[in-house]
DNA sequence: TGCAAATTTCATTTTTTTTTGAAATGTTTG
DNA sequence: CAAACATTTCAAAAAAAAATGAAATTTGCA
């Protein structure tokens, strides 16, 4: 069943070990960041690959469903994780990875994070107000309220600069 | 008397709302940073309640076996999140929530986080001696090798750094 | 010390997430 | 325009993660 017939393009040498090291890096680097196996495994090929490759080619290479290759590829443009590129006399789409972490994150930072803390101020609007009276007086409930506030406060203030941080 | 059933503890009044909000909060904020559910329903309890809960409470307050209680207070306990108190008479553990934010994400970064960035310095090391001659005079992989090297020494630099900023 | 309550552990079950694969849809070009 | 290929979608299968519950262990006190 070693069958991966037809592989039209690039049958130049691959440094098989750079590659599972990379893919085994962003594996793990992306599970962080609670993205799926085959997001990780999709961006660590390419980002040792100097040309650009076909979503087939990445379903074979790294032995997944296109349906996966597809779906992985789909998060990774929504990210901005990886871009797509015009090949000449190919119809087909062809992937490179970004490599500019700083903006990978800031995407990251927006699309995932920023979403749960925008509803964290509601939620605690909610809470304040279900406070009864008793409660609008007692100091634990008051600076727990507070910690919470500052908590949200300084996420949606720190978060956003902290990919500017990172000068990669 | 058989106390498995009734709550034998603090027959207060408790403000429904307000603990099924922090309930509700940290289950997605402990969710952001891959913890089960069962561990942000556990601190949500407890971050509100002016009382240290014993294990049993918490498992039959929030309805979830005490196997899970017992194995998210652990991980509460190593992320000092969440600690043990005496209470006179009562020879159970009772548990309460500790709420500098700022201690916990700087825990949290030092035992989730740190450990993967140590080992991808590992990682990084055998790319580099897998390169074969030709790709060591190749810009192309030294730029992304380099590009590597400094997302994890900038990442275990600020990471580190950041949950001081956290003046909470 | 011995006993019972409290807690931990862990094999099993349940739930959730991810992957697959095939059908539906979209796209290019002969 | 149609047929050939390329991609997306999504129900179902597989895999992974979390919760349960009962047995094993630990703990405190009579």
């Amino acid at each position: 069943m070693n069958n991966n017939s037809a592989q039209p393009e690039s049958v130049r040498l691959i440094n098989q070990n750079l590659e599972l090291e990379s893919i085994d890096f962003f594996v793990r680097l992306m599970g962080i960041l609670g993205m799926p196996r085959s997001v990780g495994e999709i961006y660590g090929l390419l980002y040792f690959s100097e040309k650009p490759l076909s979503m087939n080619n990445i379903s074979s290479r790294l032995e997944i469903s296109i349906g996966s290759a597809s779906q992985g590829l789909k998060t990774l443009k929504s990210l901005k994780a990886v871009r797509s590129t015009y090949i000449a006399g190919d119809r087909r789409d062809h992937y490179l990875a970004e490599t500019e972490f700083r903006r990978l994150f800031s995407n990251f930072i927006k699309d995932e994070i920023m979403p749960h803390l925008e509803s964290a101020k509601d939620r605690i609007s909610r809470m304040e107000s279900s406070l009864s009276k008793d409660e609008q007086e007692d100091d634990f409930f008051l600076i727990r309220l507070e910690k919470l506030k500052k908590l949200t406060k300084t996420g949606s203030r720190l978060l956003p600069t902290l990919a500017g941080l990172l000068k990669l």
